[in-house]
DNA sequence: GTTACACCTTCCCACGATGGGAAGGTCAAC
DNA sequence: GTTGACCTTCCCATCGTGGGAAGGTGTAAC
């Protein structure tokens, strides 16, 4: 099968495939006599996996750890929970960064009356607060 | 005072200084006469204003536009409000993706006993389960 | 003075993940 | 044999930030 086909039965496009390639996330495709990549069954179940993962927001490095466990039938799942929770971790972290924030730009949007009169406790805020404003 | 100072005084990175003077996001900084960058009281308050904006996850696009609202005298509040509320909504749309996505790794570690055994829910999960997997 | 050091300047490159698009080769069907 | 859909590689753009080179400047100590 040729990328097009791996791309529309993997949900990967046939542009990010080729990067995943390069990169060396995936080995180099087979090529058939026309220089055109060929996959098999295999490798769209590989392009579904990354697929997966960056769904979950693993970056491409940790990915690349993913596939290599998963192709390590003898892997420890110790290993995958590691690289699973320091991912979490990473994510926990910057949702409560945007949780912050969303709070914060809330109340200062309900603060505000936004209408044509020009005073405005939002640029209020970001104009002078002291330091970690707004976070009382 | 040079940009040095100014990085300090505002918390802003003499490069991000630089930087957001090349894009058009602050007017071209005085010189002196050794070509030094000068700075006044107001251009680090317009500094922090754009720290503070990025604190709170506004784009550069929308920093443009808040700092020339900030500028005019005679905007109306309706038009701030409307700025923070549009990427108030990216980020609730952002926070929701994020929020599905700790869910669902909660859940796999949490059903992955991280021992030396090589059977793991994570990689089954990542390998396997249909489309929109671990919703349930 | 001159040497050393801290600062400034501009310019280019890198990240991470993705997409756009050009320029060119290949294959199928009609 | 031409058209159109596919493939190839290569470069560029995004967004915000930082690293670092190569070179100019200012200041302070010796």
């Amino acid at each position: 099968m040729n990328i097009g086909q791996a791309a529309e039965h993997s949900g990967v496009s046939a542009k990010m495939i080729r990067h995943y390639e390069s990169i060396g996330l995936l080995r180099p495709a087979a090529r058939s006599s026309n220089t055109y990549r060929q996959y098999g069954e295999q490798d769209v179940h590989e392009l579904r996996f990354i697929g997966r993962a960056r769904s979950l927001g693993f970056s491409m490095k940790e990915i690349g750890e993913l596939l290599s466990l998963w192709r390590d039938r003898e892997r420890p799942s110790g290993d995958v929970r590691q690289v699973a929770a320091r991912h979490l971790s990473d994510l926990e972290g910057k949702l409560a960064e945007m949780q912050a924030m969303v709070t914060t730009l809330r109340k200062l949007i309900h603060a505000c009356h936004g209408d044509e009169r020009p005073d405005c406790p939002i640029l209020e805020d970001l104009a002078g607060a002291p330091a970690r404003r707004s976070l009382s």
